[in-house]
DNA sequence: AAAAAAGTGATAATTATTACTCTTTTTTGA
DNA sequence: TCAAAAAAGAGTAATAATTATCACTTTTTT
């Protein structure tokens, strides 16, 4: 995997990032500042990123596809009224991922993907219909 | 929500499977007894079904939109080769229900889904290359 | 039976993602 | 160092799943 301008700043941006983005979340803020970039370059970046490991491509129930700098392991909660993904702090939770692992196991998977769900404070406050899902 | 032949064929069809299939899955299985069929059809009626609680929509890391006639709460598991979808027996898993649904609370949120992922048995065997995902 | 509401089939439109072609950049090794 | 080879980028076309539209038919209501 060579090195390149674009390759680097989409790892920056996505590692700046706490809303685990789509492909065109980050093209849209890479714009300003190389107008040039092409979103198959985003693309194709993050998929290379991911599939070395050096970022995590998110398995939720959404229909796009979203990524996430941060590799350690944790939750993520959706809002159901406007999509966003939020991380859950993980404190007090390893009891659930070994029962996890352990149905996992029992079933003869090799993983599991987790994902809680409900209204977010955002849209709580502002009762502004959003983007529905 | 009126009667309709198409929309008792779209009901029966998945009831009658243990898939979770797509609407493309059912319209297929569909057209040779009704060739007139529409796709578009399939789609309205898995929509509507699923709104009124009669059928359950999986939100599953699918890009596909997969369908479950039964309602009763268990979890799925995704073959990680060839994308199929199949039941878990949900004996000892209560307490996997509990502990998701205590995590769920702790953190504002008010549902979650699950997943559980692997190689199935078919692809075991059949080591042929699937649709990869 | 007439009017209203809901559903259908056929097809167009949308949206996210992937593929392709050609140009540019990066790496490699004599 | 510097040309050839390899990888990456830009721009755009293509794909695939899903949704929307619309004239017409079926079902339900009155």
């Amino acid at each position: 995997m060579n090195r390149s301008m674009q390759r680097d700043a989409v790892l920056n941006e996505l590692r700046s990032l706490r809303t685990h983005p789509t492909a065109e979340d980050i093209y849209n803020r890479l714009r300003p500042r190389m107008p040039k970039i092409s979103i198959g370059t985003v693309y194709r970046n993050l998929e290379q990123l991911s599939a070395a490991g050096i970022i995590r491509k998110l398995e939720l129930s959404d229909r796009l596809r979203r990524f996430d700098g941060d590799l350690s392991p944790h939750f993520h909660r959706r809002c159901c009224s406007c999509g966003a993904v939020s991380d859950i702090p993980s404190e007090r939770l390893d009891a659930l991922f070994g029962e996890l692992a352990a149905a996992a196991a029992r079933n003869g998977c090799s993983g599991y993907n987790v994902e809680f769900t409900g209204v977010c404070g955002d849209c709580r406050n502002n009762k502004k219909t959003q983007n529905e899902e």
